[in-house]
DNA sequence: CCTAGTGTTCTATTTAACTATTACACTATA
DNA sequence: TATAGTGTAATAGTTAAATAGAACACTAGG
């Protein structure tokens, strides 16, 4: 995995495992690797995978069971809360970056079109 | 100014430059405020100011005269250049993120409709 | 009971960002 | 030429992130 690094590596870690939790790639109920096995596979240190892993399982994303590993979830309606709000998160700060630079409401939507379009165009998704 | 703890600060004063430009508040041949000033206004250190010009005076934003002040390029094109680059890579990462969550284009964009409306709704901007 | 696999915690060290301070270089102007 | 305002640079110290390594706690299975 490449970071970047203007942002903390357990920053990037627990948006790394966001993702794959919330976009169902990790199912509630699913056991993630092994803290040592994410700490070779991410090539970073056990603190670093930990750090990660402590703030989701405050979050409630993630349960920890001594001894057996660790869990996603099974609170289906946590989860889907945390990837609106994510989601949300997201469209708020394009939108606030892109409105900072005068581009107007209908501006901002017609520019994310004609990014999707290139983007097609491009190459086949 | 308030800062987010998990980017570097020289980095999020120069976005924060760079937006005052390509959103024309500061405008091609403008000087701008003393190193010394903007550090005051900032509440930081006079190095960390430095450090985020000397990037932008590498990258042809900002000129520097030394006993004079530092003054945003005249160089149009490459303002105009400059702010179509940021544009695409905000859409471009915001894009990558929902995608990652499973949404498809379509969803994308309404979603982001949904949040503009929102937010018009919540506040007449 | 022992062992392997798991999460958890602690200490020490390194590195980069940031700060504080000082000094230097150049420009304009009284 | 003296002074104030400007950018530039170097040094030293602080802090947080990340690493390395070790130890501890719990679970399952032979």
């Amino acid at each position: 995995m490449k970071f970047d690094d203007k942002v903390p590596i357990y920053y990037q870690i627990k948006q790394h495992l966001y993702h794959e939790i919330l976009a169902a790639t990790l199912k509630p109920g699913d056991k993630l690797p092994a803290v040592r096995q994410l700490a070779v596979d991410l090539t970073v240190n056990v603190n670093t995978i930990q750090r990660a892993l402590s703030e989701m399982i405050t979050e409630g994303v993630i349960e920890s069971r001594r001894g057996k590993g660790n869990f996603v979830t099974q609170d289906t309606a946590r989860l889907a809360q945390l990837k609106e709000q994510l989601v949300m998160a997201q469209l708020a700060l394009v939108y606030a970056q892109l409105h900072a630079l005068n581009l107007s409401d209908d501006e901002i939507i017609e520019s994310l079109k004609r990014y999707i379009e290139q983007k097609g165009a491009a190459q086949n998704d």
